[in-house]
DNA sequence: ATTGCTTTTTGCCATATGGCAAATGGTTTC
DNA sequence: GAAACCATTTGCCATATGGCAAAAAGCAAT
């Protein structure tokens, strides 16, 4: 929890009581390996924050192959749509890599801070804000670069996640084959 | 204007009066094939909406080549960061590759909306969730799939586009370099 | 240690895309 | 219409990546 704070925090200032609110409101969540936070289809009600373990987020192409979008790892609060557009039915799946421990708000919760906390949505928007450009400017860098770069860059970005995820997901993630990046890591080395 | 504020009416509900007053605080701006509305490293103050013509955003790798983001068209919002963060200063370079028109508000104008009208800050929050998810998957969908299929998405999506932007630049934007677009063209014919 | 299971590597060959330079086609300007 | 200037296509060859299947390596349970 006071990861979670610690990471508002860098956002915007909250006072005690207000960190007492926030901290009253949230309940821990453990997913195990391979569990999902979430599933296409399936409404959405909560707002997490991850405190430890990696999660995937993919969805499936219309000719029906599975394609990674990108990673979530430690830190990072996952609110895509809830918390603006009511209830979120979402078309990824969001499936835990490691097992995993999320900081979790209900809707309504989420509602209550957020109508009780004056900068509290300021603070939100900020958070997506950067979220949104980070993941555009990573999926911009894939295109138009050779798959050795693209995962050079993502094992600069990613530093701990290389050894955390089968290397099919980041493959998928970096669109190309397992083979292939197979081939590649050989030709680093 | 009335385009914007049909824009604006699919997002939410404003009446008469509010309309008038978006529409006092609004300014048009022409924009001349290849000029910049903005540039990397210039400070941004405004929010525009493109009413007429096709921008296109860019930016360049580490390697100094240029790259193209996505193309924005008609009857599009533009407030990346500037809306939320402050006064904002782009990584990106946006450029008309038609004649354009916009409408345009000064950060100061938007301000005094936005604290005027109170259901503001959440339309805008829709459209910009809306834009990100749009733009995020956009970009997804190039990565894993092959050149000749990226194109005919485009084509797809953005019908009218294909006649207006220079072949260079949507092979930038689907990654891939000119002569290779110009020959999946003509396998498609 | 053995077995069964999953992940990763490798080999072989086909195909897609890149790099470069020249040729062609289109437009604007005078 | 000629010249100058673009944008687009094409040819040639090198390289990167895909597809498929088999082999190897890693890992967990017994």
């Amino acid at each position: 929890m006071e990861r979670f704070i610690e990471y508002i925090l860098q956002f915007g200032n909250l006072n005690q009581q207000q960190i007492d609110l926030v901290s009253s409101k949230a309940t821990v969540l453990a997913l195990g390996k391979d569990d999902y936070y979430w599933e296409a289809g399936k409404m959405v009600r909560r707002i997490g924050f991850l405190t430890a373990g990696v999660l995937r987020v993919y969805y499936y192409t219309n000719k029906g192959e599975e394609n990674t979008r990108y990673f979530i790892d430690e830190n990072h609060l996952i609110l895509d749509g809830p918390a603006f557009e009511g209830n979120y039915v979402p078309s990824e799946y969001l499936q835990a890599m490691t097992d995993c421990e999320l900081v979790i708000f209900s809707k309504k919760n989420w509602n209550e801070i957020s109508e009780t906390i004056v900068d509290w949505d300021s603070i939100v928007h900020k958070i997506t804000a950067k979220h949104h450009r980070e993941k555009l400017e990573r999926r911009s860098n894939l295109v138009s670069q050779d798959a050795t770069t693209r995962y050079l860059d993502f094992i600069e970005k990613f530093p701990t996640l290389i050894n955390r995820i089968p290397l099919s997901y980041i493959a998928s993630y970096l669109g190309i084959t397992q083979s292939s990046l197979s081939r590649i890591r050989k030709n680093i080395r």
